[in-house]
DNA sequence: GCAATAACTTACCAAAAAGTAATATAGTTA
DNA sequence: TAACTATATTACTTTTTGGTAAGTTATTGC
């Protein structure tokens, strides 16, 4: 964590990464079992998938829950606070689609 | 680029890195001198800088403008494409600043 | 008793991002 | 004529991020 002044930094530390963002855009709609999740992120490679659910849910981001069957099932959602970001990431996508024909 | 289907993508291409978003915050408030913004990023090194700057210039985010004096003057400054990014920069500060205390 | 399943995990390697330190520029001032 | 200035560039190295492919688990269905 740098020791700059201004919170966008912090907000970087968390979100500021290459997957993030979408793994929580993709979440905004309601929980998904992590297979679909997965599946809807494309070229993500099983590792980083694993990797960025397992930094979100340190964050508090996102809540994992296990259910006890097998074949594993697995399901993440939003928490309050990963639901606080629906604005950002809405307008985050909102602009793409304005700006993504020039 | 990814060939991804929602826009987020786009708009990450474009600001998602360590940097971008910080620079493009700082010059929210009007142009300012290569030497008086780069003092502001806390942390970044000479060849960051330039290096970030020189992208954003080219993705049409921000303008450079150089004064033929000696020793050189630069000053840098949003487009309209970089302010309409306002909103969502002042957002991400802000839900920084709101659960930096936890 | 063997394959199929979903969700990982690990070891290993490659690629991308970032840092360091030295150097260029060219008028102005001492 | 030498130092100073603000901005930038380059070569080199380190750090971080990301990818691949194989292995693990434990029950179900054939």
């Amino acid at each position: 964590m740098s020791k700059n002044n201004c919170p966008l930094h912090y907000t970087l530390n968390l979100i500021g990464t290459k997957w993030k963002p979408l793994i929580l855009f993709h979440l905004l709609e309601g929980p998904l079992r992590s297979g679909v999740l997965q599946k809807k992120i494309s070229g993500i490679s099983n590792k980083m998938f694993t990797q960025t659910v397992r930094e979100l849910e340190q964050d508090g981001l996102i809540a994992r829950e296990v259910f006890p069957v097998v074949p594993p099932k697995v399901e993440y959602s939003l928490t309050d606070k990963g639901k606080s970001l629906e604005n950002i990431l809405r307008n985050m996508d909102e602009w793409g689609a304005t700006f993504y024909k020039d």
